[in-house]
DNA sequence: TAGGCTTTCCTAGAGGTCCTAGGCAAATGA
DNA sequence: TCATTTGCCTAGGACCTCTAGGAAAGCCTA
């Protein structure tokens, strides 16, 4: 019997692509090795479980996302750099639903941490050009994570499709108040 | 054999404090059914499948979360209402976890679209103080759901506990921005 | 190149969840 | 009182998770 040539790597990225095909949810061990058409015992000799295999898709998800944002803001700061933050976050959100679900569910502390960490750092980053220093960056930063995060959560939920106006124009009418609120953030 | 009493309702408050209790991903059928004494088959006769018992949950906790909503505006206006609005969601996604993540996770565009409108009408009843209008407010209350959603949700996912910075100073703060940006909104 | 070692994938199986079909008994009401 | 409706049952299939133990593939060394 030809061996099908597993890792965990391969396992994370190929659960990573069934989430952002089938939602995150439906993403099972079994499913998954049907995929590689392999018995699904045979994947526990490279993840440990199936929460296991979640928090290595939200890993490399955090990752991809932080490659994204820091491509993103390199060269901008002000609000050309928060448009540019947010955007990236957003888009990563549309073109990858499973993963972007994976980071918001799945995130075990211990093991995340180090992706988190890079991530936060990356916001600060994005921040820079406003001025701001702790703790009000921090607080900032924060306002900034909620705010892409609930849009872009709320607007894959579909909560924003009850009304007629355009998500679009609401999406650029929030970035022009972040904006504003950050420039006049007091110290 | 005496009967259990069982009906949608009550399966659905049943799931509802099940959910708050060990979370709701964890509410399944079959724990349901062993918390009346009963076999999980005759669940069946009240709820259609799982998915049905979810999105009543949902439509549960969203009307309860209207009700607080609405209980927090009454007679205030401006930034009182805009803080007592905020802190109802906040508060009641603190004392009930399970059924906060049901209303995110589990709306059925279908069956939700009533408690999401009254839920919807609230929020822009917690804006009139502003003085804006349709499209300005819709956008308004867009920002508004995510700025709060957003908080609540990473709040609750640990994304805050990494830093020192007090997380009740950052919502505080998060509020002030709210307000000056509603205030200063461009009609 | 033959033997041993490690890794990879297998079969077998236990236990859990979801859900349907069909049956009997309790509650309801004519 | 008896027929009807309703509520809960047993039985069972399909799928998922995960463990234990076995066999073969690939690698290493003598």
């Amino acid at each position: 019997m030809a061996r099908a040539g597993l890792s965990a790597d391969r396992l994370t990225q190929a659960a990573a692509d069934l989430a952002d095909e089938v939602g995150f949810e439906n993403v099972t061990v079994s499913a998954l090795a049907r995929h590689f058409g392999v018995k699904d015992a045979s994947l526990y000799s490279h993840i440990r479980n199936a929460q296991d295999l979640r928090t290595r898709m939200a890993v490399l998800a955090l990752a991809e996302l932080s490659d994204r944002s820091a491509e993103a803001i390199a060269g901008r700061s002000g609000k050309d750099a928060l448009v540019a933050f947010a955007s990236a976050h957003r888009g990563y959100a549309h073109e990858h639903p499973g993963r972007y679900a994976a980071v918001q569910l799945a995130l075990d502390p211990d093991v995340a941490a180090d992706s988190a960490v890079r991530h936060t750092e990356l916001t600060r980053a994005a921040l820079r050009g406003y001025g701001m220093w702790d703790p009000e960056l921090t607080d900032a930063v924060r306002l900034l994570h909620s705010t892409l995060h609930g849009f872009v959560s709320l607007e894959r939920s579909g909560a924003f499709h009850s009304h007629p106006r355009g998500v679009e124009a609401s999406w650029l009418r929030a970035l022009d108040a972040l904006d504003s609120v950050l420039r006049a953030w007091p110290a």
